[in-house]
DNA sequence: CCTTGACATTGAGTACACTCCAGAATTTAG
DNA sequence: CTAAATTCTGGAGTGTACTCAATGTCAAGG
């Protein structure tokens, strides 16, 4: 099944000229028809998922990009892919452990301020 | 101890011009001295180490905004700031739950591939 | 057949968080 | 005392990832 961009776009719930700005970007190169629209596949929307997801996991455009150009060329890729699908995991493991970090971070300031807030009510109390 | 901005950019390692956009933000608002230079103190070095965490934790600057304009109003305001770090936490306990599912979405696709170079293998051994 | 709507391209504009530059004043080192 | 270094302000420029606008072409419905 094919798709003009508007339909495709409705699908796949990002706007038109972002879908024209990945092509752009060559995120995703979707075949022309004789009036030279562009023509979206089931394939499409699939990629499109993937790349989605990736940039949820912070992926910046020109690694997806990267991603992307292994894919265009074909099976020989995978393990370069594989290499840049590893690499990715290895940095949300570390935005993991920096996460809990963070929450740490906020945990110990939050604490300050709850015994802050103590001190304040026994001064008062103390009135 | 007080500190011009240039040695105070060497303490914080953050470049002049950042401080002075951070200044304008609202971030941090140093005293100046009888020609007008900035002086930074060490609780701004303090502050300033705050900021760069809460900057880590993602949040985006005209929130540490919010903070930085309570904290200038003084402790009254504890419990307005405290607000904000049990926001952030909620945050950052949510992207927790996020990352993991990016995590296993790699694993998945990683997986996924190391069958696809399987299969080829296969193919490569019963020629 | 003609209007409406989808699609095309190019280029400009937006938000965020800096980063850099020009021109002036003041401070410090030699 | 002069030259170099530091700081000041205002404003322009950068990169990322869109987002919008102008102008033009093509195709299907009434």
């Amino acid at each position: 099944m094919n798709y003009g961009i508007g339909k495709f776009s409705r699908i796949v719930n990002i706007s038109v000229d972002t879908l024209r700005y990945y092509e752009k970007e060559g995120l995703i190169v979707p075949k022309r028809d004789n009036v030279n629209r562009r023509q979206y596949t089931d394939h499409d929307v699939k990629w499109i998922d993937f790349i989605k997801r990736l940039k949820k996991t912070g992926m910046p455009i020109k690694d997806i990009k990267k991603y992307a150009k292994l894919r265009y060329r074909g099976n020989e890729t995978i393990n370069d892919r594989l290499k840049l699908l590893y690499d990715q995991r290895h940095r949300l493991k570390a935005d993991q452990v920096e996460l809990q970090g963070h929450i740490n971070f906020l945990d110990e300031k939050i604490q300050t301020y709850h015994e802050m807030n103590a001190s304040v009510e026994a001064k008062l109390e103390s009135k």
